[in-house]
RNA sequence: GGAUCGGUAGUUCAGUUGGUUAGAAUGCCGCCCUGUCACGGCGGAGGUCGCGAGUUCGAGUCUCGUCCGGUCCGCCA
């Protein structure tokens, strides 16, 4: 027997015990004759005491950093207590030591506040995994994994496997594929989602579904996006959008609960997509802090009466003029006002400027356009603006699409300097009301905003089938009756991040059809691409829809951190590479030959 | 596809207007130490300054290119 207890368990109740204990070395300190060595595993650390006689033997057969070892002794109640470990008023009297395995010195601490940076700790990902800062990540995933299980099970969910291997589509995101040896020439594409199937599997009569399944997008990485991720995928049949918020709004707070210990009872909140954009500037807005969006003109449009009764050619001239008033901001320095007009220069934000006014707390008004306004039009800005005393207002002018992220950007910033946005702190908010379509410029043709199985509104539906989606000139599309159908599409937001999306799908072959036609799909390409589904829909298929959350995001926020490597056993860096296999790499000529694939590399 | 920041000891970083032998901390090695737990003390080893050109009497430092990494924009239904 290589143990007989953990390094995390033993305890002062223990003592007199003959144990077996086996481990990684932590540490060694050696205090002349006698020696302790910390010894960790899993589940904690557990103090050795090597006497004198054992301590001489490491000059011979020394110990090091990581070495795996095995010990047998006697549980002893320490003469100085640790009471910053569990274990730390206990130490192993060791009788007998022996070496399992050794180790090199690693590159890096293994430690909490390691000296490791970023790079060398994935390319040594397996003993940056050893770290107690990763392995409470991958403990927290792995609780929400079995929360979102038990409760899924609870509410009679099956779950249902899926392929990987499956068929190209052009919409949405750029497919991984996989080349097929048996049929050459021809190609698999990776999932997506398991969107289609878990359709069918309704049409199948499962009519609760849910897997917690990779999906792969071979587009560019952010912090929070890797190439293959993890979503909860779901599915309901005979269902409304309330049945799925309600039972998915249940989930969260199930992990909540189960996983934080807290229990999230006011009501999830809800807005519009409309709503949502107008008064954030953003679809899955932060409500953690109360600074909303001042609409002073909107595409042309005055909505404060004020604005273009002056000389001020930056206001007059812009398409759209938007502020927020910061809380507590008022008496910033010019120093301070510089630094955000350049933030809001930076390419990333692409603004031309930023005006302000600062409400002081004598109540004075103090403008970076003074001179374009009189005192009482600066006070029925401020006014508008829903400002208070101690408010700094920041103004930003321009095209409607740019300024309304700026703004949404330059909100979030601001609640980021002044620590408005605590990572322990929750919100949720159901952002429902999408558009349903969203007019691609580039490529003259409507795209799904979320994809294309998502139904209208029922309101709507007579609009998509009465008209016909191709329009000649792009610049009218605003004008299409399509621009104005809403989907019966909603997303889940926690904290500004968006960590769930679903919709009510499509369930009849007309409409699937017409929504094909609407994305320019012919109906021959209509029936290559999707045929499997539309077939389908003509045996029955009941009304359904579902949702699919982003696992290792979830697993983020609830771990209080914007970066979801940390919360995935082996991530892929920023460019997609696992750099601790180098992969991707090339492959062998003999299986490209197999493949009947010749490499033309630019 | 684009922007931006970074690459110096095993590791994390500092390195001034371009100027002598490139430093610190930590880790590593050796010696001392019987109650440490971030142990302590003394000593030591450790560098192709990512790579390649260029400017210069002289480049870690300036310029160009390139590779690698971080963050962001585009992209991600």
């Amino acid at each position: 027997m290589y143990r007989t207890h953990t390094c995390g368990e033993l305890r002062i109740t223990d003592i007199q015990k003959e144990v077996t204990l086996a481990g990684w070395v932590q540490t060694i300190r050696k205090f002349g004759s006698i020696t302790f060595v910390d010894l960790r595993d899993r589940y904690g650390i557990t103090q050795l005491l090597l006497n004198e006689t054992l301590s001489a033997q490491l000059d011979t057969n020394p110990l090091g950093r990581e070495f795996v070892i095995q010990v047998k002794g006697m549980v002893n109640e320490r003469s100085n207590k640790n009471d910053q470990l569990p274990t730390g008023e206990i130490e192993i009297v060791v009788h007998e030591i022996s070496i399992l395995n050794k180790s090199a010195v690693p590159p890096f601490t293994i430690q909490d506040d390691t000296d490791g940076g970023d790079d060398i700790r994935m390319k040594y990902r397996y003993l940056d995994l050893r770290r107690n800062a990763v392995k409470k990540n991958l403990e927290l995933r792995n609780a929400v994994n079995r929360a979102t299980r038990n409760y899924l099970y609870d509410n009679q969910f099956v779950e249902i496997e899926t392929p990987f291997l499956i068929k190209s589509t052009p919409e949405g995101a750029r497919d991984f594929v996989v080349p097929s040896r048996m049929n050459p020439g021809e190609f698999y594409a990776l999932p997506q989602s398991p969107q289609t199937f878990k359709q069918l599997l309704m049409i199948s009569g499962y009519d609760r579904y849910f897997q917690i399944v990779k999906c792969f997008r071979d587009e560019d990485l952010r912090a929070d996006r890797q190439p293959e991720f993890t979503q909860i995928d779901c599915e309901m049949s005979f269902v409304e959008q309330e049945d799925i918020l309600q039972m998915f709004e249940g989930l969260i707070k199930y992990i909540f609960k189960t996983v934080k210990g807290f229990e999230y009872n006011e009501p999830v909140e809800r807005m519009t997509w409309e709503d949502a954009m107008w008064h954030y500037g953003n679809d899955k807005p932060d409500i953690r802090f109360e600074i909303k969006i001042a609409n002073l003109k909107v595409e042309g449009k005055n909505y404060f009466e004020g604005l273009n009764q002056t000389d001020f050619a930056v206001f007059n001239n812009a398409e759209t003029v938007l502020a927020i008033s910061i809380p507590g901001c008022s008496e910033y320095s010019r120093k301070q006002t510089d630094e955000l007009i350049d933030w809001v220069k930076r390419p990333q934000v692409g603004m031309g400027g930023l005006a302000f006014v600062k409400y002081q707390h004598d109540g004075t008004l103090k403008s970076s356009f003074d001179k374009f306004f009189t005192a009482e039009q600066l006070e029925n800005l401020v006014q508008f603006s829903n400002a208070k005393v101690g408010d700094l207002i920041l103004i930003v002018a321009g095209k409607e699409e740019r300024t309304r992220k700026a703004i949404s950007d330059l909100r979030l910033y601001m609640a980021d300097r002044l620590g408005f946005r605590k990572s322990e702190e929750f919100k949720l908010l159901w952002v429902t009301d999408f558009p349903l379509f969203e007019y691609e410029e580039e490529s003259n043709r409507w795209v799904a905003k979320h994809h294309p199985f998502t139904s209208p509104k029922p309101e709507d539906i007579a609009t998509m089938i009465q008209n016909t989606p191709l329009i000649e000139n792009s610049e009218k599309y605003l004008e299409h009756p399509y621009s104005k159908i809403k989907a019966n599409a909603y997303d889940l937001v926690i904290n500004g991040n968006e960590i769930g999306g679903g919709s009510i799908r499509i369930y009849q072959r007309e409409l699937q059809e017409k929504m094909f036609a609407a994305l320019g799909m012919s109906q021959e390409e209509a029936q290559e691409k999707f045929g499997f589904l539309l077939g389908a829909f003509e045996y029955g298929a009941p009304p359904h829809g579902g949702i699919a959350f982003g696992f290792d995001r979830l697993c983020a926020i609830l771990g209080g951190s914007e970066s979801i490597r940390d919360f995935i056993a082996f991530p892929k860096n920023n460019s997609g590479r696992d750099v601790m296999l180098d992969a991707p790499s090339g492959i062998d000529p003999k299986q490209l030959e197999e493949l009947q694939i010749k490499l033309n590399l630019k």
